[in-house]
DNA sequence: GGATTACTTGAACATCTATTCAAGTATATG
DNA sequence: CATATACTTGAATAGATGTTCAAGTAATCC
């Protein structure tokens, strides 16, 4: 890989980890594993205001790691990659192990 | 999962990330993918001062992501986690798409 | 078409974080 | 034992980030 690429690869590395590195961040992914959901639906799960649940979603969203769907005046989100779950498992399994 | 340690995983999870979410640091990680280098020669790979990386040494260390061994004035730093590899190839992969 | 619902957005504020700089520790060397 | 080397550490500062609050938009309902 030509060095110019490599250090281009490792910002968005950095800043996919940083857009990882939120707790209301990894909750809403959580929520999105099984299956799409509305704002509202997320915030209260989350346990967050709406607003600041719709700004964290904006951020997943410009990250591609969200993508959202218009139905009436409700906005639908689901996860937008299929690396993401494999990251989170990953994580996951180191930090379990560290707990345990 | 109990819901306590449901939420403590996402906390150690996403402070996980935050470790990760950093230019220098994974730039100090990829320097150790191949093998254990000292201080300064980090901190001459990834172009900082031999204080910062040492700082940053010190985070990643406390995260027990990289461990040190010292030998005589010198002090060998190497990667402390099989998970840690995997992760960064996992996140490279999705990087990588995005940009080609 | 006015009110309501479901969000989004911008500005402000407080908190966190990365680097620098100066000073400190520990080991080796002459 | 004094000096040099190889770091580490603490305080300070500048920049980034998350939440709130108030205001804005867009679709629906009566």
């Amino acid at each position: 890989m030509k060095p110019d690429s490599e250090k281009l690869l490792l910002l968005r590395m950095s800043s996919l980890f940083g857009v990882l590195a939120d707790n209301t961040r990894l909750k809403i992914m959580y929520s999105l594993l099984d299956s799409e959901k509305r704002v509202g639906e997320i915030a209260s799960i989350v346990g967050m205001s709406v607003s600041a649940t719709s700004h964290q979603l904006k951020v997943l969203r410009e990250n591609r790691l969200v993508k959202k769907r218009r139905q009436g005046r409700e906005n639908y989100y689901s996860l937008d990659d299929y690396h993401i779950p494999a990251l989170l498992a990953l994580a996951g399994e180191h930090c379990r192990e560290e707990i345990s």
